[in-house]
DNA sequence: CGTGACACCTGGCAGC
DNA sequence: TGCTGCCAGGTGTCAC
């Protein structure tokens, strides 16, 4: 499910849900969503850790501990459900933590994607280290862009989607970023001005901060992360819009892939150079 | 190093 | 009603 606003959302909702919850114990059903380190250690390590704060950085979520942090990443269909007394798993719920308090916090991920990691107090936390910018950070600038975009030769659309370069942009806000810049999608990223550069970091800004006021985007999952129905999709002006009439000029909106990802244009406003 | 193809998984849906 | 193939909000890896 989730892109930087639906990540956000959840932060928000699991900060007033789970701090200074206790974890008494730890259930995993599918190995492979504990990223680091092994299975046994995540479990013996985790267990008795207080939760002091839950923040994000880029789509991860950071869930911060008494003696360490736990950081989870969600990929495409991973939700966290929080309920304040015992309820049976699911098929898809494949890692449970069990608070002192009695309460429980189910990770359900219908596709196992989603990834976690457990690191030790005052030990870096590796998996972030290589994310970009945030999207709103002061050093966010044309420039910077420029200069990053000049030794590459993908496209726009892969550029923004390269989590190095600004963290947490995914595939629906990318089509929507660049429809509201008039940028047509596969552009070759070197070959965009100062200017262009300069509209994409607003256009970013203004829509994610709009997502995710609108509590994310969702679309396809009936609800989202602990029972979030995001409302985004209502002002989506090109993604999931396919023969649909361009807000701005009325034509067809087209699907094409770009980045080996289903991408959504409209042919008119954003033409390529 | 940068790039594109592919792997990781499951379920929903369009088209026979 | 079945079956098949394609598609899905992401990222790590691997061979040029
Ligand atoms: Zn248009």
């Amino acid at each position: 499910m989730p892109e930087l606003p639906e990540v956000e959302t959840v932060v928000s909702l699991l900060k007033t849900l789970v701090v200074h919850e206790v974890i008494e114990s730890v259930e995993i059903y599918w190995n492979n969503i504990i990223g680091e380190p092994n299975v046994t250690t995540f479990r013996n390590n985790i267990e008795q850790q207080v939760i002091t704060d839950v923040t994000r950085r880029g789509k991860y979520i950071i869930f911060a501990l008494s003696n360490g942090h736990l950081v989870s990443h969600l990929r495409m269909e991973g939700k966290y459900y929080v309920y304040d007394e015992k309820v049976e798993k699911d098929k898809h719920t494949h890692v449970i933590f069990n608070f002192k308090s009695g309460k429980e916090m189910h990770y359900h991920d219908t596709r196992k994607f989603g990834k976690m990691y457990l690191y030790p107090k005052n030990e870096p936390l590796a998996i972030l280290s290589k994310l970009g910018y945030e999207p709103w950070d002061q050093d966010l600038s044309a420039d910077a862009l420029l200069d990053l975009a000049k030794r590459r030769s993908i496209s726009i659309k892969a550029f923004l989607l390269d989590q190095s370069v600004i963290a947490g942009i995914g595939n629906i806000y990318v089509n929507e970023i660049l429809f509201t810049t008039k940028i047509h999608p596969a552009q070759p990223v070197n070959t965009l001005s100062k200017k262009q550069f300069d509209a994409i970091i607003k256009a970013t800004a203004s829509i994610l901060s709009a997502a995710i006021e609108s509590g994310g985007t969702t679309i396809r999952s009936y609800t989202s992360s602990l029972g979030v129905t995001g409302l985004f999709q209502q002002q989506l002006n090109v993604h999931n819009r396919q023969n649909e009439a361009c807000n701005v000029c009325g034509s067809d909106i087209e699907k094409i892939v770009v980045a080996q990802r289903g991408t959504y244009l409209c042919p008119i406003c954003q033409s390529i150079q």
